[in-house]
DNA sequence: TGCCGTTATGTAAGCGCTTACATAATGGCA
DNA sequence: TGCCATTATGTAAGCGCTTACATAACGGCA
């Protein structure tokens, strides 16, 4: 009973016009009289006919399809802007290919080169830091991409993103204006990661711009996940220097954090206080609120869609886009003890 | 500078050889001579090759990609599950295409057309329920396909997951072996989702069989959210019969649940339990630990992945795999009060 | 009615790869 | 050394679509 897939030329024949004809009616409709078009799209109804995906990528050379390296799906902190990248995305014709990475570089790489593989026809990318090869891979390919969850002039590929050094910056100067003189950072592993590193960078030049010396931050580097962000937690308040105020790299981690103060009697933020940074949803299973960093995840993803759209389509003047943070003062944040 | 993309027989040339060695070394590299081999890799490296997606799709008619579309991807729900599926993809050399469909039906039913359209080898789904039509239409296209988070062996669809029925069963013995009778229940909506329904289903016979009415027991729909959980749980705790346990559709549910306890000063488990589903990360995230109980997410992906490249590769008898759930019962459920 | 600028349709040449089949090279053995 | 079974490589025919170009149909106007 299962002959070979209806092809457009079975289509063509039946409607009794040319296959160029039904090929117009898929792409260009408005270039084809109504009559024909009635005939067509009955004729494809018959048929129960889809165009074939290959042979459409090989004609036209392009696949309307966009790949994204994230770092992790495991927690939401790209899930937002991802989700609103593929809705534009898909708005505009394009279907989008996630792959993630968890945050291993090598297999980053590899991703990269299966969906240009897969013939991703412009590739989303989180921060630059990455082997020079692999932009020289992409610009050898002629595969365009767009850095984005950050925002930097300075590199030479082009972003669309928040500035990572000065959303921290703001954070840290509500912190310190509460009068917090010893801090902590629990963050994700540093090396090879551009966000926290700036983050980092921000932190730090408040404390020095407040007559705190950035050497006595206290910082512990651990893997994002509710459990370290306890770990992180519990290690930093069995030293004898205790902080009065701990940044927390992301709001998974500040989760993490804010239960194990709660499993130790140690009250937020009257003891300690803790900030987050993301504003995920996962901050709302803390209590008291939980003061934090909003990032812009919609208007990065539905940005992102648009400018890499318009590299696609050979767009050439187009400069890196800087969106704004917000604060988000809440409970977990008090005045230092 | 930028001429065109080398093609393979711009390798062959190069190389010395003709274009079906070449191909047969980038597929099939055992039945090509070292030597071949060799300098063909070689002429692949110095002209930067690499194949043409479409041009492979075509002539190999298969993409080796796999779809997925999953209701949602804000929350790590099914994010686990499609990480091991993903990996045990990679490792069989296909590549995933991840789509979420908010948990509506009709963009679930695009994203399904979009992804064959796509040249889908295959295409995960999640849960039985959805209009026939398109069960006629991925037979109609022949592409394989498997439902998982779910286990019904008498849906006509191949499934690869648990019982939700069974497994809420378990969870639900668990609490009423506490003592507990006034019991409530935070759903996500039930319409269209089987697998929410089977749980209500597990959890008001287990009721019955226990000499409760499952007619008494107090249900409130809502969409997934830390927020809408709180929302719920307040809701529930203003009304004059207070339930002893609230069973949560899922651990973010649960979470949101165990703040807004907190924020009222209802203390878990004494004053009320609250169980969760799923045994996902956010769970971490509350205090008292959440009892929940634990999916199996990386053996359905990985399975998931197995059974659905065995149909792809025209394997015929296969039957549903039902994979076991696991309780998790921590402080969060105690006697009833 | 006849002309011409538009608009609609047809013709046919690829796009870059895979693969069935044909042919050539290889090596083990008598 | 010569034969034959293996193994390695080459030849060439598509895969199903898009699109430049050629041709045909249309319709407004004099």
């Amino acid at each position: 009973m299962a002959g070979p897939l209806p092809t457009l030329s079975d289509v063509a024949e039946l409607a009794g016009v040319s296959t160029a004809t039904v090929s117009r009616c898929l792409n260009f409709p408005d270039q084809v009289a109504q009559k024909t078009q009635d005939k067509v799209k009955q004729a494809i109804k018959t048929l129960g006919y889809s165009p074939n995906f290959g042979a459409r990528a090989l004609a036209a050379n392009r696949t309307n399809t966009i790949g994204a390296i994230i770092p992790t799906m495991e927690n939401s902190v790209f899930a937002l802007g991802i989700q609103a990248f593929q809705e534009t995305l898909r708005d505009r014709g394009f279907t989008l290919l996630v792959a993630s990475s968890a945050y291993r570089p090598e297999v980053e790489e590899e991703q990269i080169r299966s969906l240009v593989a897969r013939g991703a026809d412009g590739l989303l990318l989180i921060g630059h830091a990455r082997d020079p090869a692999i932009y020289h891979f992409l610009d050898a390919q002629r595969v365009p991409y767009l850095v984005t969850w950050v925002f930097d002039p300075n590199q030479p590929a082009l972003s669309v993103g928040f500035d990572n050094n000065k959303a921290m910056q703001s954070l840290a100067q509500e912190v310190i204006k509460q009068g917090h003189k010893q801090l902590a950072f629990i963050t994700a592993h540093l090396a090879g990661n551009d966000r926290v590193t700036a983050r980092l960078e921000g932190l730090r030049s408040v404390m020095a711009a407040s007559g705190l010396n950035p050497n006595d931050l206290r910082i512990i580097e651990t893997a994002y996940g509710v459990d370290n962000g306890a770990r992180a937690f519990e290690q930093i308040m069995s030293s004898p220097e205790k902080p009065t105020a701990i940044f927390c790299g992301n709001d998974v981690l500040a989760a993490g954090a804010m239960r194990k103060a709660r499993e130790m009697g140690v009250d937020v933020p009257r003891d300690i206080s803790i900030v987050g940074f993301d504003n995920i949803e996962i901050g709302q299973a803390a209590y008291p609120p939980l003061t934090t960093l909003q990032v812009p995840h919609g208007q990065m993803g539905r940005h992102a869609a648009e400018y890499l759209i318009d590299l696609i389509n050979g767009e050439g003047n187009l400069t890196s886009l800087e969106l704004t943070t917000q604060l988000k003062i809440r409970a977990s944040l008090g005045p230092a003890p």
